[in-house]
DNA sequence: CTACAACCGGACCGAGCGGTCAGGTTGATA
DNA sequence: TATCAACCTGACCGCTCGGTCCGGTTGTAG
């Protein structure tokens, strides 16, 4: 997807090491996170150190460009399911994408953490994830399937703690979270439960002082 | 609490150092988590480097001590709520303690990745934690105020995942766990839903294949 | 007051990291 | 086939980390 906006094309084994490079990162990150050294990723690649460098600036760089690509490619799940006939079904489906992504591949959920402040591209792809989850939360709102005051936002960090909150046994009990995302998804569907409390708004109400959040 | 274990009455400087040492280094691994520097600690503190690995051993130990005694803080408080007169508010006050210390203190959240596999101390603090959630959920659970197949464990790891959930956002919206610990709290208060999905059980089933857990 | 064990400080060590660069190698072009 | 820019490599750099160690300091027992 990001590979074509090289300026000009690549040589052929240049092109060969880049994809080679990049299928490799994904995979080590995915098992052990992005705290893998780059000489680690070029050994397992059978390429040299430099040769990371010449493809990517920097390590942030490559991270960026491996997370990006599968956040993208939830986004592309998620706006498929707005298809689905029953829309509450549909975003309980992409809460469920959304934590197999994660316990696929651990860099995608630490990349999480820079939600706030981070890498811009990992910031856009962040974007256009929330707004994917706003168009299905917004079907399920409107079918009165879910609690009328849940934003897309919601369920992507709630998507994130189902994932953490089996993590610490993830190894022994692979799918736990399945336990954890059902006891969110009840939370979200009680739609005769009492209102969330307050600090929910994408963007800040006026009078509120503090509830606000930055971006739109 | 662990303090009285040395085999030996330190001399008077000796314990005031080790008690500033504690004391800083908490305040730092609170704010900034546990990767800070030995020596960041050691500067803040007014002291060697020297003097830390003099009191403890290597870095995991100091955030051991640390970690151990906000873990058996929360025990504590967690056990004095077993006299609560309502078995479920006091459960979901538990919760919400237990939200609050991760909030304030970056290095309990990140001990909590290594329930499965870490620190001897911090395990056996994490397993008395178990046990006092087990207690809680059980009066809960007789009660019949929430649903009747939720664990002890299962009540840290989902309040582990309210706070991560909101953490991304935490520098903006401080108090945005409130709203997710409440989703998650509906989870489990909804007693008509249907049953959780199976790897439930703390020990494992002698039927199930692969739902089991290490310890009991 | 003396003497000594306990204690403190910070220079020092080795390992590992992200990132650079000079020099050898190779694929495309004509 | 000859040429050369693009490419690859791994030694190297600067830095930070956890942890060690020894010479100087200090609390305290007798």
């Amino acid at each position: 997807m990001t590979a074509e906006t090289q300026p000009r094309r690549l040589r052929a084994d240049a092109a060969r090491n880049r994809r080679l490079l990049l299928d490799t990162a994904a995979a080590t990150f995915a098992e052990y996170g992005t705290e893998v050294s780059i000489a680690e990723i070029a050994r397992r690649a059978g390429l040299g150190k430099g040769t990371v460098f010449r493809h990517f600036a920097n390590k942030d760089e490559l991270i960026a460009a491996i997370v990006c690509d599968q956040l993208d490619r939830l986004s592309a799940a998620g706006t498929a399911l707005l298809d689905a006939v029953d829309p509450t079904s549909a975003l309980l489906e992409f809460m469920t994408l959304g934590v197999e992504v994660q316990s696929r591949d651990r860099s995608v959920c630490e990349a999480g953490v820079s939600i706030g402040v981070g890498d811009p591209g990992i910031q856009a792809a962040t974007d256009r994830l929330f707004g994917t989850a706003e168009a299905l939360t917004e079907r399920a709102r409107r079918q009165g399937g879910i609690r009328d005051d849940v934003t897309g936002q919601d369920v992507i960090l709630l998507l994130r703690g189902a994932y953490q909150a089996a993590a610490p046994l993830a190894r022994t009990v692979p799918e736990l979270w399945r336990r954890y995302l059902a006891v969110i998804a009840d939370g979200l569907l009680s739609t005769t439960a009492a209102p969330l409390p307050r600090p929910a708004s994408t963007r800040p109400r006026p009078t509120d002082r503090n509830d606000g959040m930055p971006h739109g």
